[in-house]
DNA sequence: ACAGAACTACTACATTGTAGTAATGATGCT
DNA sequence: AGCATCATTACTACAATGTAGTAGTTCTGT
């Protein structure tokens, strides 16, 4: 499973589900509804979509689909943090990294896991 | 002019022109071929799209066309800045400006045009 | 003056953003 | 228990974006 090229939309459902462990559509609309004002078959379509990309599973439970995340925080992550380093800040990765782990945003596993991602990512794409 | 939605695509290419004035298209290709491998035809195709929408100007110039930023930095990183340190590090805006000042990135100026162009979207947005 | 190279306009098709509608299933009320 | 209502789901829709091909036009070197 590669480093996904999540979009806002995408990266902004899985924070919820990061957050909440598993969830139903209408939990996760309830939960994104101050920051974008979707219809809730917006909300339903974006996670279905991102179900069928195996972004997120889903399964029955009393008659509602219940979502969970597939992939990690700091796999999620670390295309932001690539590209807003870069090309935003235009400093290196560590620099960011190191804020996030300051602010203990995440866990120092889930540092861990981020620094190795983007080491293996930034070599790989110099190639 | 309101604060622009840019695409990272629409991005770079901005970050290309901002960096270099006015360009053609045989220029800024060449300039995101490292990042980018586009077909010549899809970085046309990006910058025209982005002359419809006012991002680019572009005038000809001895029989070919060269384009030019119509926003400045500040108003195409705002947006960045301000999911990034939202969404991703989750700590305000202030912190991350104080990377990019640090850092020269950008100058003191462009740094107070950022801040003011956060102030202002951060009110509108929580009202 | 013409062959080839570069540039431009137009077209194309898949994915994403955003949502509506119709069908299906659950729930509450009488 | 039976029906009206509300929530959930599947399917459809349409505009914008990502990515590129083709055909026509212009330039340039010989």
């Amino acid at each position: 499973m590669d480093l996904p090229e999540l979009s806002k939309n995408e990266y902004d459902i899985l924070r919820i589900l990061w957050k909440n462990g598993r969830q139903s559509v209408r939990e996760v609309h309830d939960a994104v509804q101050p920051i974008y004002h979707w219809a809730y078959t917006t909300t339903k379509t974006i996670m279905d979509r991102m179900t069928e990309k195996n972004l997120l599973s889903r399964e029955s439970f009393h008659g509602v689909y219940l979502y969970r995340a597939l992939i990690s925080r700091p796999k999620g992550l670390a295309r932001f943090v690539q590209f807003f380093a870069d090309r935003i800040l235009e400093l290196d990765t560590a620099t960011v990294v190191s804020m996030l782990s300051d602010n203990q945003t995440l866990t120092p596993e889930e540092i861990d896991e981020l620094e190795e991602i983007l080491e293996t990512f930034q070599k790989k794409e110099r190639s």
